[in-house]
DNA sequence: GGGTTAGTTGACGTTTACGTAAACGTTGAC
DNA sequence: GTCAACGTTTACGTAAACGTCAACTAACCC
């Protein structure tokens, strides 16, 4: 097919961006409002580019590791304004490593609670057992596993 | 001393207490206020009790853990209803496990998150140390870990 | 004209856990 | 007397990332 994806002057709508990547309108739309996209438009229906399009992807990608919009928009923003992008790849870096020390140490947080936690239930489920052994739940943990995986993930929580 | 922390019958301001737990006044007004906490007055001024103290342990307690205010209630709820004591275990009991599972599957997503960041920061690294050199950071990063562990930490940020 | 589909803008709502005044009362120190 | 320190209440502000209307338009089909 000669109307490949990839020939650059390919053009989307917001529906089929929003299909492709599994996004909302209005969160495209919002993304536009605080200056991450810049489609073009045709009257008033919003036109996006195949340059858009890559600019989506970073600012998915960026979500998906949890960077706030106003820090994917500074990167964003780097890309544009550079001249060689060699300066902006070293401010990605920056970014991306601190970011990664941030997730350590989130998850160092999450290892912290979860330890106060099983300790609680253990000493829940020694009492329980002790006075009424039969109020204590079995299988019914392994529902809520399954359903949590089904459910929302595969973003990170902000933290702070 | 006769006057030991444990006497049941000794009370406490509300400064003491903040001081104690490292709150703020502001925040034990608002655990009130969602009826989390129900001190005694004594005219205006608030006096907390001995419970009271242990309703405040709880609270933070669940809120190092990731759990919202109003679960939390829920939990407190149990203890003041209830009884025998055991069936409010066992919600609690299955509130924690939820919990865990919940936060299990955070530190999944953080992975997740972990392993694509670190792949985009091989592939700067890559790039710049073909292109500019120069411009690699380098012990910078150590700083931001130093940094990020007198920060804010302890406590987990709640996803979604 | 009527209906459907997809697009637009604008504005308000949601959620959580408080922070931050504003305005006032009480008590003790100096 | 007056200042500071601590307490009180009420109420609005904040941040993030959209969701959820409402009201309108433009295009296409019959």
């Amino acid at each position: 097919m000669l109307a490949d994806l990839r020939r650059p002057e390919r053009t989307f709508t917001i529906r089929q961006l929003c299909n492709e990547f599994k996004a909302t309108p209005r969160a495209l739309r919002f993304y536009e409002d605080k200056g991450l996209l810049t489609p073009a438009r045709e009257g008033l229906n919003r036109v996006y580019s195949h340059k858009d399009r890559v600019r989506l992807q970073l600012i998915l990608r960026g979500k998906r590791v949890g960077l706030s919009l106003s820090e994917i928009r500074e990167l964003l923003d780097l890309y544009d304004e550079n001249d060689d992008g060699a300066a902006q790849m070293a401010r990605s870096l920056k970014k991306f490593r601190e970011r990664a020390n941030a997730l350590e140490q989130q998850r160092e947080d999450i290892d912290g609670a979860l330890i106060e936690l099983r300790e609680a239930c253990a000493r829940l489920e020694r009492r329980l057992s002790e006075i009424r052994p039969d109020l204590l739940p079995r299988a019914a943990d392994y529902d809520q596993v399954l359903r949590a995986r089904l459910d929302g993930h595969g973003d990170v929580a902000l933290g702070k």
